[in-house]
DNA sequence: CAATATACTGTATATAATTACAGTAATTTT
DNA sequence: AAAATTACTGTAATTATATACAGTATATTG
């Protein structure tokens, strides 16, 4: 995606306040008007070229049909149970989408799963919670994480992870340490959790 | 605000997910194809009706000129450290303000309050975290509620209310229940907490 | 029982909006 | 040095859209 100039990122953000203002993208003469230009032309090329350049989609012949093409926009899935075997963002396994909202939560979330279970009520993880987990966020010893052992998936403190031995612990004393040698059994860290949100208290 | 008819609400979630979809509203033709309506005028009347009712706000001469009258769409304040003597809502108590997001957390949030002290341990409610505060919520014995006790701002469980004696209790095995005689000490009970978030695990 | 609201069809028109074409001029890229 | 990009003015035409007016029919409210 190749960089807009200064005057079409100025346009650009003019698109996004009137969305944000009104509800609805600027016609050719709204950002005429907003930024001085004589002609509507002026706006309709610098929207063919902040469409070139992959920041919005013009649709032809609809009245303010501009797209914005924002990946700020899109919706988290929400994981319920997951099934055992596929992936976790398995389509079956989406409960629902919850929409990215900008300023709360902010940090790179790809997913929210539901907690079953009691093994986090130590640090104050609940059944039913939901735990926003980040994929990339490298996974340091310490960290709460999303783990996938014999495909069965679990969220437990990473304790160590060496070569040969990974232990997981259950922050609630009833339980025990899940001790792993990822060499003979499946072991997948497929997150770690960095968000909760409970519904209802 | 009076009620809409079904097909009135048809034709509001007709514009709502013609918003999500596209980023804009529908013109008058777009909502009688996709209801099948024979002319763009019936679009028109319920749209006025609509209006009427109080859900939309309709801007003479713009295209697609719909605004919705939601209050979903609008900013929760997180409140941080209230300050003693005031109302909990104001500004200078507002730490930041995060989107209401349609479908999560839906359920009437007034506002947000961040966790000080470990007093709800006990429940997952951990130091820091925010929760989500209903003033409307009737406050009933067994909820987490959001009391002000001459005039110091604290979340516990209501465990007992009556005329001349309302019992709070913290959830940690720590502390003892607070006892209240409303009659003598000034005890409000502010809302119930109804949702949490915690921003790092 | 009349008035109002609901739920449309059907026609027409002014205006809102897209979009094509013809230019000018400076800057950047090839 | 030529070609492409950027950044506009100016005009005009087609089409998209809002919106008024004239009806029909049923249901609801005062």
């Amino acid at each position: 995606m190749k960089n807009l100039t200064k005057r079409q990122e100025e346009i650009l953000n003019l698109i996004k306040s009137h969305i944000l203002d009104l509800g609805f993208p600027p016609t050719r003469a709204d950002i005429s008007r907003s930024l001085g230009f004589k002609s509507p032309n002026a706006a309709e090329q610098h929207l063919r070229a902040i469409e070139k350049k992959g920041f919005i989609k013009i649709l032809s012949g609809a009245s303010r049909g501009i797209v914005l093409n924002d990946s700020e926009n899109d919706q988290i899935p929400v994981i319920g149970l997951v099934a055992a075997g596929g992936p976790i963002l398995a389509e079956e396994n989406v409960e629902k989408t919850i929409p990215r909202s900008n300023n709360l939560l902010s940090s790179h979330i790809d997913y929210y799963l539901r907690v079953k279970g009691d093994s986090m009520v130590d640090i104050g993880i609940f059944e039913e919670d939901l735990i926003g987990v980040s994929k990339s966020e490298n996974t340091k010893v310490g960290s709460v994480v999303v783990a996938r052992i014999n495909n069965e998936v679990t969220v437990k403190t990473l304790i160590e992870m060496s070569q040969n031995k990974v232990v997981l612990r259950p922050e609630n004393q009833k339980y025990e340490d899940i001790i792993v040698n990822p060499q003979v059994e499946e072991l997948a860290i497929e997150g770690s959790c960095i968000a909760l949100l409970r519904e209802s208290i």
